[in-house]
DNA sequence: CTATAAATGTCGGAG
DNA sequence: CTCCGACGTTTATAG
């Protein structure tokens, strides 16, 4: 099994997984790692089912040539259309708790905007403290060191608009680096309760 | 099927495709996507197989619960060990083409060290200019932000040993953000062709 | 085991 | 289409 493409790989002779799906797709997987297979060509491809070999190419002129040498058991299934997957607890939830309750954030902190757009980006949150100074909220699940650079970057190109802003990072966990950094930057670590809030948010429908 | 972990998901009942594999990991399959599974659970994990529920935990207390309506096939193989997969055109191949040949990078750049060790990580190359100045290397194959975000760091500390540095930011590609920022750093980028490199490296031995 | 960087990352959204 | 950031990122590697 050979790949050409962004790289150049190739796989020996084994007793190994294919899979074939609707949207034209193949997949390779040795009989370890739930994940990541071992070879794939990703839709949309076209696949040449030739005798021995199958040549998977795409657009882009990535190609995937296997050979076929002997078939241990084919099995097909028309799968019928998916029913969506349903999340919950991502980023952008979060964002929407931390907006309603930005009050968490800090103390007389008021919401001016969700999603402030910049020229490099947008903002998640932006804020005013309790002396009415602006504050930009970067709001992630884990914040590592590349949280703290985004945010960096956001504060350097708003302070020329907006003046003096002040920067909170928070996330329902810290990297010691990113911790450090922001010290470093000035830049104030929040630690929010993801459960918590979706608590108090449950419960304020009650108190109206 | 329900996932609860680092997020919770629910994922309705569907014909599907589930792959149990040798090291315990459990993973399903819808008729599309070549790469992603809906829902994994990753080794090591333990699978208990209910009559109607199978349940997969791991140690981080996450779990994965899939109620089996009906068995439409089941096949089973044991596809033995797996020869390794062996990859070409990485980023440790093109270090490695640009330590023998670093005078693509700039006129006159000679080698100092491969893999210089600083106190926040390895430094591709460490290079002298023609002058004889010091320059940092950062190698990638597809340069983004991040990337100038880790030349900076480097630079920032190589430069309290070294003295005045300079940075170079050699890859394939570029995203037009790392451009920027890398030019509003003071660091150059250039553009390097992997196969080029590969070209002149199998033609000289011939050379010799 | 933790921390860090690479990945054929993939995936989804905005412009 | 490209660019950009999140992802249950996953995966490998070094300390």
């Amino acid at each position: 099994m050979d790949y050409v493409g962004r790289l150049t790989a190739h796989l020996p002779e084994a007793v190994r997984l294919l899979l074939v799906k609707a949207d034209g797709s193949l997949s390779i997987h040795a009989d370890d790692r739930a994940y990541k297979p071992l070879m794939w060509m990703s839709p949309p491809c076209t696949t040449r089912f030739g005798d021995e070999v199958w040549t998977v190419t795409n657009k882009g002129g990535e190609e995937l040539v296997v050979t076929v040498h002997e078939i241990l058991s084919d099995v097909s299934h028309d799968l019928g259309s998916d029913p969506g997957l349903v999340k919950d607890g991502v980023e952008k939830q979060l964002q929407e708790l931390l907006a309603d309750q930005c009050h968490v954030l800090g103390e007389g902190f008021t919401l001016v905007q969700r999603e402030y757009f910049t020229d490099i980006g947008p903002v998640d949150l932006l804020c005013k403290d309790a002396g009415g100074a602006h504050v930009l909220v970067e709001i992630k699940r884990h914040a590592e060191i590349d949280s703290v650079e985004q945010l960096t970057r956001y504060l350097q190109r708003v302070s020329t608009v907006l003046g003096d802003v002040q920067g909170v990072l928070a996330a329902q966990s810290f990297k010691p680096q990113a911790k450090v950094l922001a010290a470093d930057r000035g830049i104030t670590c929040v630690l929010v309760d993801y459960d918590a809030l979706r608590g108090l948010e449950s419960n304020r429908p009650t108190l109206f």
